[in-house]
RNA sequence: GCGGUCAUCGUCUAUCGGUAAGACAUCGGUUUGUGGUACCGAGAAGCUGGGUUCAACUCCCAGUGACCGCCCCA
């Protein structure tokens, strides 16, 4: 190591310590979000692009309108609402005591916020079925893992004030099609009823009886569970447990008149649409306001392992509890990091946002000046228009051109800018022409529409660009 | 909430109880008006806090975070 060097160094060294020290002199600051958020950066918004347009097509054809609530709602919504016992309202929610003393809470799902807008502003006069869809995130203070955010985002589809088996199919097949729309092929659609408040009163007591005869053989969380939650039983993965749910008392066998035929209908109409499910007598859901339906919606890879990409069901009595007029009601959401994870596993095609074709340079300081207001005519005719205005030599500037892969560039410089003239170079072939400014844009216009995009890339560049891509993340 | 693995430039990966090397990426240059290659150069890192030591990026402890497995879910 030279002399240099190492004075270098130690300079180095030197000057991070003072750097050290002014951080912890005022407070140290983590250059890194709380716990379980992460960006969403540039190179993956082709997929939150996709998911986005997906969804918002297939609402559009199946009648759901948009609707967006506050992220921050009363936490008693959320506790009448989701349930005072359940995982989500008892660990999971982001409680806080605003300035002026309400308590609030980040919301950890969608539905109950769509609710309490569908009371408030009187929806319920509206044509029925109302239809709305959401899409935005939420949040639950769990312990973060790949596909389990704190902060995650969610699709909602809610359907009100309509009864009928017939809803609760095409809101099944809006879920699947979404997912579908996705290029995620391979999933698999549970469903399940576990009836309305009458009948699930009854089913409760007998399965409560059933297991107290078998209380020794469940694990801790379970006989917590019996006490405040005991349909949760069913679907906890405990061996044992699960011995113990397998013989069970099952939900469908002791449905009421009403709400089998409803299931049986469902089922019915599933089949007419040819949207292959698989009873789970086991399905329970981790909130409170489902009554009949359930459903979720799994994915699983080639080793078998399964992710859970959304779920939902069946609401009638929720609106009424949280104080409006009884309403039928059934809905579901997805998670949006989940699908995105499935997308790129099954290596489905993200959106691809138009990229420039033109590049524009410049090359000194008359042209410089007169570069901008022509980047700016270019961009209000519809020509999507690359630059590097701080760049000063044309040769930095046509590598970076070509590094766009853009099929043209436009060359202004010093004598173009006198005659108000524009180099117009064809990337492709390399030739290129002097045409005045007054009839650029047509020719530029022109250009593009007739050339054929010839691919020249070599690997060697396209794995260069590709890496970049990486090296912005 | 519990258990496991891990933590070095923007990214990936080395090395070492004596203050860190390379690749990719970035920026600049190779006679300043012409792009892919090549060559030269520059900037850029030891998560945080303690401890052991003459000396810690390295060893130990704690914290934090990421990932995996439970639990739960989306």
């Amino acid at each position: 190591m030279s002399i240099k060097q190492k004075v270098k160094k130690t300079s180095r060294k030197t000057l991070k310590q003072e750097k050290k020290k002014v951080v912890m002199e005022k407070e140290p600051l983590l250059l890194q979000p709380p716990r379980g958020m992460k960006d969403i950066l540039p190179n993956d918004q082709c997929y939150w692009d996709q998911v986005r347009r997906s969804t918002e097509k297939l609402a559009r054809e199946y009648g759901y309108l948009r609707i967006d609530t506050p992220l921050v709602e009363f936490s008693n919504l959320f506790a009448r609402g989701v349930g005072e016992g359940t995982d989500i309202v008892e660990k999971e929610m982001y409680n806080f005591v605003t300035k002026g003393g309400d308590k609030v809470a980040l919301r950890p799902e969608m539905t109950a916020g769509t609710c309490r807008a569908y009371i408030q502003h009187g929806m319920n006069v509206l044509p029925k079925p109302i239809k709305l869809f959401s899409t935005g995130p939420v949040y639950r203070y769990d312990r973060p893992q790949e596909g389990r955010y704190r902060e995650f985002y969610q699709v909602n589809f809610d359907v009100f004030g309509e009864q009928d088996a017939i809803l609760d199919a095409q809101v099944i097949q809006v879920a699947a099609r979404v997912v579908q729309s996705l290029g995620i092929k391979a999933v698999q659609i549970q469903v399940n009823s576990i009836g309305c408040a009458a009948c699930r009163k009854e089913y409760r007591e007998l399965l409560i009886n059933y297991l107290e005869s078998k209380k020794q053989k469940l694990c801790q969380d379970c006989k917590n569970r019996l006490e405040n939650n005991p349909l949760r039983v069913l679907d906890c993965k405990e061996d044992k447990c699960s011995q113990v749910a397998a013989t069970a008392p099952q939900s469908v066998d002791h449905l009421c008149d009403e709400c089998r035929v409803h299931f049986k209908s469902l089922l019915e109409y599933l089949d007419e649409l040819e949207l292959p499910y698989v009873i789970n007598p086991q399905l329970v859901r981790g909130l409170d306001y489902y009554t009949k339906t359930v459903f979720e919606i799994w994915s699983a890879d080639e080793e078998g392992r399964k992710s859970a990409l959304g779920g939902g069901g069946r609401y009638d009595g929720l609106i009424k509890l949280l104080g409006g007029e009884a309403t039928p009601a059934i809905g579901f959401g997805l998670g949006v990091e989940r699908l995105i994870i499935e997308m790129k596993r099954v290596q489905a095609k993200p959106y691809r946002a138009p990229k420039p074709r033109v590049f524009l340079a410049q090359l000194g300081d008359l042209a410089k000046k007169k570069s901008l207001k022509l980047f700016s005519e270019l961009e209000k005719s519809g020509i999507l228009v690359a630059e590097s205005f701080g760049r000063g030599s044309l040769k930095s500037q046509l590598r970076v051109a070509d590094r766009l892969g853009v099929e043209l560039t436009l060359i202004l410089g010093q004598k173009e800018a006198l005659d108000k003239t524009a180099i117009i170079k064809n990337m492709i072939t390399g030739v290129q022409e002097i045409v005045s400014m007054d009839k650029l844009i047509d020719l530029v216009k022109r250009k593009l529409k007739t050339d054929n995009v010839v691919v020249y890339h070599d690997n060697n560049h396209q794995n260069n660009n590709h890496d970049g891509d990486h090296a912005a993340q």
